[in-house]
DNA sequence: ATATATAATTTGATTAATCAAAGATTCTGT
DNA sequence: ACAGAATCTTTGATTAATCAAATTATATAT
């Protein structure tokens, strides 16, 4: 059975792939993401290379087995489905439900998952657009383009906010960037790093292209 | 922070500390509720001391202190809170959610359990019958009957079980002893150890006297 | 009252996860 | 190509929780 530390640490790594492009993932990237020493890093990849969970190559980097990338979406699945539970059922905000989410998705048994998955109609996103594995472990990804790299000037809504941090999701709070929001974008100035963007709510408003990374429109 | 370890322990000897009628509960009862070696109960008895949440006598037993007893109420509430919605909301089987719970109690913030609270009412009692202390740690605990010391032939209804192993679960399930069913005890037979019940539904059984003072009824 | 049984404690080891700090590699810039 | 910087690995310690087995204290029974 894997240990919580252990399903934390396959979540991460498969995170941490898709960021680079299905490239290795380097110690650095690991110990950042689990806030841990790289040393500490370093042990525990290879334990989880003893477990043929990852792929380890000393000074590269790791990568997913097969069976870590089970694991991992399992634990995405979990993690997801709990987090629009905690909306949905619960009334919580959608930008301070990371945390608990975090805790719960290693305490909660298969039985009580489906449930939940039964409960919300086996929904495909959660409160974030994040896409929802299946029980089967499948991940529907069709690419998504954002702010940065959209058509101009063309009816678009919002489908996906990529950075969990409450900072961040604070800010789309505010400024009414949920995921299902139409807009258009009029204005992209890379020089003065600024996109102007139409809501269909009347209002305007600039963002960044760091900002504008993250959200991402269909 | 109280590790998960530390929170089992403080609920198992406070359920222990009522059973022995509030005298000090003993280390081979502290072993044996959680599972562990003597030894191991000795070494964390004296830890739980250390943070002063029982006192503890060599040889002669531990009982909780105010912020133990504290903990423990704290920890009864989330429990019996989450049995309750594991129930209620997500459909689960009464007999098969206590380690479900066991499990979540420890996971669960403060926040989501008050919206669980809310969700199910302010509930106060928990599937077994068991009460769900406050918010405050107060738990009303009127004494019940129960099938062997209650008074012949007259109308009750089970009020609560207090054995919460699954195989005792099943049996009630089985012959429809649930809390809220009305009978009466019209005989009981101490050399046969027997107690004759008559249900509502017009059916009649036998239980013994092990199984009779588990049952609770007003 | 003394031997025996029962229960509790101690001791020494183990496992998982971590850190700090020292050492080894690899990268980068001139 | 080489020095210095950045990154990674190793080593030795620490903490929480556990067990097995030896030891000690208490209770029981004849």
């Amino acid at each position: 059975m894997a240990t919580s530390t252990v399903e934390d640490y396959i979540k991460q790594i498969y995170l941490e792939q898709i960021e680079s492009a299905d490239g290795p993932v380097t110690m650095g990237q690991v110990a950042n993401s689990l806030g841990v020493v790289p040393g500490t890093a370093t042990t525990m990849v290879k334990s989880l290379a003893d477990s043929e969970l990852v792929d380890y190559e000393p000074r590269v980097g790791v990568r997913l087995t097969e069976a870590g990338e089970e694991l991992a979406l399992q634990m995405l699945r979990r993690h997801r489905l709990i987090e629009l539970f905690l909306v949905e059922t619960l009334g919580l905000d959608w930008s301070e439900i990371h945390e608990e989410a975090e805790k719960l998705e290693h305490a909660i048994s298969d039985r009580v998952l489906e449930q939940i998955d039964a409960l919300l109609g086996h929904p495909k996103v959660d409160p974030h657009g994040d896409p929802i594995p299946s029980e089967s472990g499948n991940l529907s990804n069709e690419l998504l383009m954002n702010l940065c790299n959209c058509t101009l000037n063309q009816p678009l809504h919002i489908a996906r906010i990529t950075d969990q941090s409450s900072e961040f999701l604070k800010f789309i709070n505010k400024s009414g960037l949920k995921p299902g929001v139409k807009l258009t974008v009029s204005e992209r100035e890379p020089a003065a790093d600024a996109i102007t963007l139409h809501l269909s709510n009347g209002k305007s408003l600039i963002v960044g292209t760091l900002a504008g990374e993250k959200i991402l429109v269909e």
